[in-house]
DNA sequence: GTATAATTGTGTCATAACGACACAATCAAA
DNA sequence: TTTGATTGTGTCGTTATGACACAATTATAC
């Protein structure tokens, strides 16, 4: 039996295509001027932003589901993806929200909906190349656009929480996770990636010891091209040594920043 | 309306109690004769080991559902307990084991029962102090006994992709959790303390140089008292500094070992 | 054209951390 | 009292780190 196309016909029969209790919520970051960006929905009729979110179908893997997410707000494929935290909390859940925006939209649901019961939310965080992204706002919002993560307000029920759980997961991860090939475009400079860095870290960085370490680790390949075009000396581009990432990746990135 | 006492009770009318879906692993660490332990179940009538687990109440938050487990499993309260995964493959149940086990304690159930649906299990580890703990098994299991984790042999279902996991998890986050205060009684000696991160990081590690870079780190308190009793000389006993312990955490016990 | 301002590439130096190693002290058992 | 194993502590050469300075390069302004 294949799941409607309509929201609407999938929301109020969820029952009969999605695993009970359980929901995802993916954070999608990306990078763009010099900037870390997480991609959120304003919800219809409620000026509500939240995180892209999803069930898991009765037969699906719950990795496939985030996948699944990720592609209908981004149209990407084959994302990095990675599970972060469980959020459990019973009263985690604000059902108001849901119904008000449902009503207005024109969907009614009865009180014992499946929507209404307490839903676990499996947290996922995704990491994408800004260019190649073009978000599609769902059924039930009407933006879905990129903020910076310095610049998110308030966001719908424990969406806050999760973002910053995300955030500090990729931090701690930075060493032992092919952080940077995933945010960045395919050549970059090292100016980008020290910005990249120093947001993720939420610190400040020396440039030259940077550069230095970076190169010491030998997973740059500097190209023989230059980014022209800003006001001033040209940077090199670079980019990862894959082989030799992946090697350094899985004994981490050795040192503090 | 309180929950039974009786498992059978419980298991018969799951749907009643539990929030469907979803179940949870704990893998419990332990620390004993200079090798980690992990506290097993070996269910009735199948000789097959099992991580203990347990099912979600349905107002009761994930956490405290884990510490449930725990206390009924060792007897311990308020103990150290990280969520490290969610394993959701819709394949991962193996109702056959279940079936079987519970027919021949005299449980017969349906095909439809609540239990035979579909589960994710979300994934926690504990570290407790091996010495405070009375290892208990539960109406479905005839033993319920520590194991050298480097002796453990194939569990049930993904039990050991779960176990491994752990392990994993707590290797990654050494600089990062109080991993060696949970583990370790309050007064333990340098060696034991090396010995302990040599097991989880599967890595010989130099006498003098962990010595000098554990004592650099401010982090442990010289006692004035000796450990007695082995062939040779009396080692210091130490014991965490907590407040500088907590303090070095957030940062990172940095480095690479 | 040429000067300008901002940014990037690269090097130095003192200090701290690290890995490999040796030797003396101490404890229980023989 | 001797012995064997283990622990406490120090040394030394090498490497990594943090704090800096200066030259090279680029589009823009003049």
């Amino acid at each position: 039996m294949p799941v409607p196309h309509q929201l609407s016909a999938i929301i109020k029969e969820g029952e009969k295509w999605f695993l009970p209790s359980v929901s995802l919520d993916c954070v999608i970051l990306g990078f763009h001027d010099n900037q870390v960006k997480v991609l959120v929905l304003k919800l219809k009729h409620s000026n509500v932003w939240a995180l892209p979110g999803g069930f898991v179908l009765k037969e699906e893997d719950t990795e496939t589901a985030a996948a699944r997410v990720l592609r209908e707000r981004t149209g990407l494929q084959n994302i990095f993806l990675q599970q972060f935290h469980v959020f459990g909390a019973p009263n985690r859940s604000d059902s108001n929200i849901h119904r008000k925006s449902l009503l207005q939209t024109g969907i009614e649901l009865n009180n014992d909906s499946w929507l209404f019961q307490r839903f676990i939310s499996i947290g996922y965080y995704a990491l994408v190349d800004f260019a190649h992204v073009t978000p599609f706002p769902d059924e039930n919002s009407t933006e879905c656009v990129w903020k910076d993560i310095h610049e998110i307000g308030s966001l719908m029920m424990d969406h806050n929480e999760i973002l910053n759980k995300a955030l500090e997961t990729v931090r701690l991860q930075l060493n032992h996770q092919p952080i940077g090939y995933n945010l960045l475009p395919q050549k970059f400079t090292m100016p980008e990636l020290q910005k990249l860095y120093e947001t993720i870290l939420d610190k400040a960085l020396d440039r030259r010891n940077f550069h230095r370490k970076m190169t010491a680790f030998g997973i740059l390949k500097r190209l023989k091209e230059t980014r022209k075009g800003g006001a001033h000396r040209a940077p090199f581009l670079y980019s990862f040594d894959m082989r030799k990432y992946q090697k350094a990746l899985k004994q981490g990135l050795n040192g503090g920043w």
